[in-house]
DNA sequence: TACATAATGATATGATATATCATTCAAATA
DNA sequence: TATTTGAATGATATATCATATCATTATGTA
């Protein structure tokens, strides 16, 4: 099974934002992508072994990890520890923040934008205690649309 | 310098909430509470062997940090995998959600509670995706009080 | 006391992550 | 083309965070 929303001009993406995917990131970019689930680094070594035939060490895995995720590229998710590919790329708005909503079921994450109004409220909620906020992020744990229903069954 | 909030009723909350705090667990949570920022496990470790002159190994602690999670007078900071205690013994409010503003330049938190209206403001938004959310607990990095006047010098 | 249950200790190991130095690759320049 | 240089990747070691399991000790109850 490969992921909901397939990325056919990442390169076309990267090129417009002057990120540099080399092959070996491109593909650890399509690791994720191709997954369902988020992947810990480790679970990257593993599929990519198989993928592409050839192994690359875990450290050159957490390296990629961390130029990607500094592109906006990928995701860590801070309470599972583990990366997923961001579903926002095709669209045009800026996302300094960003929503997950994460099934504790199945694993499957939705990301979601934030709303402008939403993230404002929280924004002044903080600087009402003197805090300055930065790039915000919301892991929220529950259970997704198909585990309800396969749950009433 | 010890926690803002000390906390001297410790027993009787627990008394109330039908919580079992051994000598042990109670060492624990002081050490928590007498420290400025959350720790580790393994901090926790070497703060106890110099408080109490005694040491504990470090698994124990993790079993009495799960222990005290549960009963809801401990948080585990997800995004930095570190504890603290909560600050709010004191009030009557159940707090099924949470919200810390942590900063990032001298690991200081602050614990504040969601508001009714923004908690349902996100679970609605949660549900429009087909989505039952659990606890909420929300990690707001970004810069203190403190430390935004010392950058203004 | 005798028993049962809960709490803690001891040991091993798994999982996640960073630091550092060496090597390779690829673009820029002579 | 040859040379230089910086970026990317590989290799190795180690730090950090966490769980599993079995043994032992403490605590409450019949
Ligand atoms: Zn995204
Ligand atoms: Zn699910
Ligand atoms: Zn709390
Ligand atoms: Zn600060």
């Amino acid at each position: 099974m490969i992921h909901s929303k397939p990325i056919n001009n990442i390169d076309k993406i990267c090129q417009q934002k002057g990120i540099s995917l080399t092959q070996k990131r491109h593909n650890i970019f399509d690791v994720l992508l191709s997954s369902m689930i988020p992947l810990s680094a480790y679970d990257i070594t593993d599929i990519y072994k198989n993928k592409f035939v050839t192994s690359m060490p875990t450290m050159s895995i957490y390296r990629i990890l961390e130029f990607l995720t500094g592109s906006g590229l990928v995701h860590k998710l801070e309470s599972t520890n583990k990366y997923i590919a961001c579903s926002h790329l095709q669209c045009d708005h800026e996302h300094t923040n960003a929503q997950f909503l994460i099934c504790n079921s199945c694993s499957e994450v939705e990301e979601v934008a934030l709303t402008q109004e939403l993230h404002h409220q929280i924004e002044v909620g903080a600087e009402q205690k003197g805090f300055k906020l930065e790039a915000l992020q919301f892991e929220l744990h529950g259970t997704c649309k198909t585990c309800l229903k396969k749950q009433s069954h």
